[in-house]
DNA sequence: CGGTAAATTGAGGGAAGTCAACCTAAGTGG
DNA sequence: CCACTTAGGTTGACTTCCCTCAATTTACCG
């Protein structure tokens, strides 16, 4: 599988992380070579389902970038509740705000599973932003579909009614990690029971309850216990 | 008192106006003559009370700074109720997103005071930001800013505990909205009870009786509608 | 094919929401 | 300056819904 994505975005058979630079939006404006440039200074991570990759308070020295695989974004509640802020997965970056406020970083990261990450130094990302200015508008917007994110979540938060929660959660899974099979819609989940429980802010018990209702309701199907297969996406949207 | 500030800070005595530039961290590294020149470019309005700035949907098309007075950004939630995002205030900004993105406002901005704004038309800032590229770096800190505020009251919200997501809330208020005397601390409530609900996500009714509870606990004092006194600050931080 | 971790299900209690009545304070006009 | 009006705040009784705790059941991994 892995294998597979690499011959088909790459064919010169030996450069498996080409796809760094390549995959990212903010570098979207820059030419090959310029790429390749970047591709030379990165450096590659890998990290194990489950391995923190940072803990809250650590210092950014660089710039994340993730070639595969996903990690969850996520603080730790009063309870020792671990709240999650944000699912990334391939190509969506992390980091980029401690390159420009140098501060600590403010939430931990964990992989959901194997990632492959590269990595670019603080004095690095730095050059090719003096030579590229306009990649700071893109790190902006980057930003700022974050911002959007993290608004829909506190909206969500605030809502009281949980099953309105679960919908909000299930649609935004939709276009990122559905498999269409005909007109159904077969959601991949990224999140354990547990993890979907801490995202919208209730327990585990509540979402097995909810999912189990709504799957008498004929809203959806709960295929095991990452598979959600959704046969009424309409009625979901109508509990926002 | 409008005017004593602008005799504070200004001292030509017509342009009362001047502000606005100089109070926006990201324009900080401007020159004196740079200032100016934005101030002849932008505009000034005023709104009353209560007003609508902007609703959700509206296309933004300038940068707004927000002169004087109190602004909260919030969204609707299913049930109707508002869920307030964050407070803005003397010299913060917004609209900053729309500027790069050229979305559509996902929030609403509504004056808690009488406010005065100067606005900056998307040209004019697009023209500032090629000659004074760095300010876009302003603009991401600001962002950082704006971003890790959120992730407080995401945590905030998906905390059981109301005493908890109360003292954030007061906790909060203190650096910016606190008169000392003596060593007691007094706020001014920039929220009703009502918006206080609105942003910690509970009932209105809820505040009532967690106040009266910390009252009698001795940790604060209500005084009256909109001024709280911090009686023991450490114990408001144990609630963390 | 076990063994373990995760998910489900059930019963019971508690805390916040709802609804309604009452009170307080800010603003208005005489 | 005071009485009146009204919006916002407080308080109480009741209800509901989610959390908690515990017992099973189901999925996953060697």
């Amino acid at each position: 599988m892995g294998l597979e994505r690499n011959a088909k975005g790459c064919n010169c058979g030996k450069c498996s992380h080409k796809f760094c630079a390549s995959k990212v939006p903010i570098f979207s404006t820059l030419s090959q070579e310029e790429l390749a440039e970047i591709n030379s200074l990165k450096i590659n991570k890998k990290y194990k389902k489950g391995e923190i990759l940072f803990f809250e308070g650590d210092r950014m020295e660089s710039l994340f970038i993730i070639n595969q695989g996903k990690v969850k974004v996520f603080k730790y509640t009063k309870e020792g509740k671990e709240q999650i802020l944000y699912i990334l997965s391939e190509g969506d970056i992390f980091g980029e705000l401690s390159l420009f406020q140098s501060e600590k970083l403010t939430f931990n990261v964990e992989a959901l599973e194997d990632v492959n990450a590269c990595v670019l130094t603080k004095n690095n990302f730095e050059m090719i932003l003096s030579k590229r200015p306009e990649i700071s508008m893109k790190v902006l917007q980057v930003m700022g579909e974050r911002l959007i994110k993290m608004e829909t979540l506190i909206q969500s938060l605030g809502t009281k009614d949980i099953e309105a929660r679960i919908a909000t959660f299930l649609l935004e899974l939709i276009p990122e990690y559905t498999r269409s099979r005909g007109n159904i819609k077969e959601i991949e989940l990224p999140l354990s029971r547990e993890e979907i429980a801490n995202y919208i802010g209730v327990t585990r018990e509540t979402i097995s309850r909810k999912l189990g209702k709504m799957q008498e309701e004929g809203i959806l199907r709960v295929k095991g216990i990452k598979k959600i297969i959704i046969l009424d996406e309409e009625a979901l949207k109508a509990y926002l």
